[in-house]
DNA sequence: CACGGATCCTGATGGC
DNA sequence: TGCCATCAGGATCCGT
């Protein structure tokens, strides 16, 4: 589910219910990416002060210390409620609190929670410190962008999914801001344009926005912590859509493969 | 250093 | 129905 605005939803809908929250309680389930870090009961007494986000990081702001950094993987959701069914088995991590229960669904267990005392330590900068500027903030400056893309050598494609330039876009939103920015998904970066890094610039601002608005996904069953799903109005102008014809051209949508990842683009729309 | 590829794990889906 | 292969919205790590 999880890409930027998966995410964003996800905290919107519990970042204020559960702010002043008192911890009373972690369970753990299986393994998940990275060990917690700490003792589950070390946070009982605490308070959850605040929910930010960092990428596709949702972090938990604890007083008077700490915080826990929790992503969502590939598979992994959130639900927050006062009253919880019993933990299935794909539910892997859950804080319980005097406000609700704040519980991590995650099948394929690519996702993670981890404690760190500060955002300044070691375990939270390796998670943190690597990552481009957020696409919705006021840090995404165009001349910077352009100034990374004509650094880079790689595939846009890959460049946007490595997130060390801008945060956020994954495989749907890469594909669809390159539609939108009529730009071959293997282009390599350097080689495009101020014009078209403008254009692109713009298009992983939209489609972001667009879809935050939207409540989440476009596509599939996205949900927020308290149950909602999305809109849906918005639909995917090329992510699986292979060899259905082009929205605005009618051209056969073209699938391929980039660092094992599926790309979606019209050959027509999209140049060199 | 920059890049490509393998890798973690489980479930859904489609072909035979 | 069962079995097998393929694919899935992420990101790190390792070898070249």
């Amino acid at each position: 589910m999880p890409e930027l605005p998966e995410v964003e939803v996800t905290r919107l809908s519990f970042a204020d219910r559960i702010a002043g929250a008192q911890v009373l309680g972690v369970s753990l389930g299986k393994p998940l990416r990275w060990p917690l870090g700490c003792p589950p009961d070390s946070l009982v007494g605490r308070q959850v002060q605040s929910v930010r986000r960092r990428g596709k990081y949702l972090l938990i702001d604890l007083e008077p210390q700490g915080l826990l950094l929790m992503h969502l993987g590939m598979s992994g959701s959130v639900v927050f409620d006062r009253y919880l069914p019993p933990a299935g088995k794909h539910d892997h991590f859950e804080l319980q609190t005097s406000l609700g229960n704040l519980r991590l669904n995650d099948p394929r267990r690519f996702g993670a929670v981890v404690y760190a005392e500060h955002q300044a330590d070691a375990v939270a900068l390796k998670l943190l410190s690597r990552l481009g500027v957020e696409p919705l903030g006021e840090d995404f400056v165009l001349a910077d962008f352009q100034r990374e893309l004509k650094a880079r050598h790689t595939a846009i494609k890959q460049v946007l999914l490595a997130g060390e330039v801008v945060v956020g876009v994954g495989n749907i939103y890469a594909s669809e801001a390159l539609f939108m920015a009529g730009i071959r998904p293997t282009l390599r970066a350097h080689l495009i344009s101020r014009a078209r890094a403008a254009k692109l610039h713009a298009a992983i601002r939209q489609v972001l926005a667009e879809a935050v608005h939207q409540g989440g996904s476009t596509l599939r069953d996205f949900s927020n912590a308290l149950g909602e799903s999305g809109h849906f109005q918005l639909s995917a102008q090329v992510y699986d859509r292979a060899g259905l014809p082009c929205r605005l051209c009618e051209t056969p949508i073209k699938r391929m493969v980039q660092q094992q990842r599926s790309t979606y683009y019209c050959p027509q729309c999209q140049t060199f």
